[in-house]
DNA sequence: GTCTATAGCAGGATAGAC
DNA sequence: GTCTATCCTGCTATAGAC
């Protein structure tokens, strides 16, 4: 009944949700169900979120915010490894799997309007890449686009699929899926991170 | 009243329910809104599919049937620069770029039994990467495995995302999709395919 | 804040005429 | 093959008691 009571709830309701619409899509989910499972009643969801719509944003808020925060967080002393780095990152990633799966789903869409699939590549990028993106104010140059496209079509989008398909390839090919992180970072690091490797701070590959 | 009526009407089903589909969602598209795009009564739809799951199989079993046509299309006389081919690849996927979106959509959700985007991924890797997948029957190798993973993450990922977020990305960066195509092919070129021109057996092309 | 009850409608699917 | 009419379930959302 507390400020802390309701926060509870309220988060307990964001957890369902999130592993529903993750399993099921957001459409082929119900209010209904996520009321039966997180044990609240229907009408108190409609108390907490104004519609579906409410929920689903939350949680994409939710998920830029924690990015945020991780992205800014203390870094530990010293120069770390392009690769131990990497893996932090994945394993930061994957504790945010389910509601990375739901954000791939819906920016899928042709009707999605929200841009927070390409909010949360600019984090990733900005952060784990150490590539300056451009301020998004004013037109963006040829090069930057160039160096955008580049992060996020080898770096992010590879990266953020490890992620989501991990299971389900290593279902599929009967892999251990530690083994598959091994496999996934040997190709990522001979792949995306040595293409930076080899040509300075910046990136910039023309011949 | 033909057969050639009846084929008609089922392709024009199918043509709507995948732009449909791929717009909002599976889940978010009803049958009653297909019958209308198309042009057709709802009673007509259950008349030539069994239920809303046989619509979007058939359509998934359509884009397998013809990538696999195409894989095995005739081959252009002489060596075909590894980057043309690419770019040949590329203009087929975009052809399908709805049912590509639906089927990453739906490999996405936990529920996913059937493994379209797998099969699909060893289409377009055997093909376009030209690499020989191993037979799938029997115990796969640690090699295969790796191999797999590697075509799978920094190969198929990207391509399939670049024809899937083109225009998204065009759009959000304000960029000429017809530069982010550049853009993309400098930067697989020089990551996925530089990795296995360095690295012997498969693939000899290096400027 | 949380519940009961229900409105109101859209969805998938079918029966049967033509 | 195609249409009209309809069933009925399950959905989103709200009103109102506690």
């Amino acid at each position: 009944m507390s400020r802390n009571d309701t926060h509870q709830t309220r988060n307990a309701i964001l957890k369902v949700a999130e592993e529903l619409f993750s399993e099921k899509g957001f459409n082929g989910t119900s209010i209904n169900l996520i009321a039966k499972k997180a044990g609240v009643n229907k009408a108190l969801i409609y108390y907490h979120f104004k519609d579906k719509d409410d929920i689903i944003n939350s949680l994409f808020e939710l998920i830029i915010r924690e990015a945020e925060q991780y992205s800014t967080r203390a870094q530990p002393e010293g120069e770390m490894d392009i690769r131990e780095k990497i893996e932090q990152e994945i394993a930061f990633l994957q504790s945010k799997q389910n509601i990375l799966k739901v954000m791939m789903m819906e920016s899928l869409k042709g009707e999605d309007q929200h841009n927070y699939f390409f909010q949360c590549a600019e984090l990733v990028i900005k952060n784990e890449m150490e590539v300056n993106i451009p301020a998004s104010e004013g037109p963006t140059s040829a090069d930057n686009q160039r160096l955008m496209a580049h992060e996020f079509f080898t770096g992010f989008v590879p990266l953020i699929s490890f992620v989501v398909f991990r299971e389900k390839w290593s279902t599929y090919y009967h892999c251990d899926p530690q083994d598959l992180t091994r496999f996934f970072l040997d190709s990522f690091t001979n792949t995306h991170l040595s293409s930076k490797a080899e040509s300075g701070p910046q990136v910039e590959n023309r011949p």
